[in-house]
DNA sequence: ACCGCTGTTCACCGGTCTTTCACGGGCCTT
DNA sequence: AAGGCCCGTGAAAGACCGGTGAACAGCGGT
């Protein structure tokens, strides 16, 4: 069922963070990632969406709740703001992907993408 | 409502694709996919009416809303982008086949682009 | 009071998406 | 052979969406 409130075996590991919600922490390599309140909620909601997109309707509700006012860009912000974070704690990974027209997936994957040319013609 | 487990009742598997259209998420081979919302919606419709082949004007009506005007070359443009993204992915695999004055079907088939010797013939 | 941190909002802009146009090739009919 | 229809494909224009820097106010700690 619900898994928000369970707080001791309620970590999850993503690539190379580990996340524990109860605890208000998140370890990037072992060290621990400076966030606040709302770039944890985000990264928590991300994380606990596991592969699947998450629509920006529902980001909002679980983190900031009630629902997304239309012009509203804290989400917006706030992605980037834990992008930069997650960044420079790991620099060769990209776990926040955006979907546009349907939200973000989070998701640890190498940051180089050798794009295939795809034999120009 | 749990998002990570939710809707497998509603996963399409087509091939080395997996469609979740609740997500809105397409998986290739493993590796997430990413289409606009028209691209992704075209693979829906297409992937939902199984080997059978569709009508323009029926993929125009569920994907677009409405009726399919004439000189309307959305469909086509759109039946490409697809096309493009599903071939870079999946290289050794076509999947949308088009019936000349019929409409597309949606099959997964093997490519023969593997280079063939001259013997053959 | 001052300072640093946080959350929100604004403004700008660059990239993506969608539609439309144009051209060409294949096939069928005449 | 010529023309017409259908579809593939590249490109362009405008709308739309999301990325990003900055300003501002609130709050707690010192």
């Amino acid at each position: 069922m619900e898994a928000a409130e369970r707080a001791y075996d309620d970590v999850l590991y993503v690539g190379a963070l580990e996340i524990r919600p109860s605890d208000g922490l998140v370890l990037a390599g072992g060290r621990a990632l400076n966030l606040s309140v709302r770039e944890f909620g985000l990264l928590v909601a991300l994380a606990r969406s596991g592969d699947g997109i998450v629509r920006r309707e529902d980001l909002y509700a679980r983190v900031w709740g009630g629902p997304l006012r239309g012009g509203d860009r804290s989400i917006d912000v706030y992605i980037h703001k834990l992008r930069v974070k997650l960044e420079e704690a790991l620099p060769d990974w990209r776990f926040i992907h955006t979907h546009v027209g349907f939200g973000y997936r989070f998701s640890p994957e190498p940051s180089h993408t050798f794009h295939i040319p795809a034999t120009g013609r």
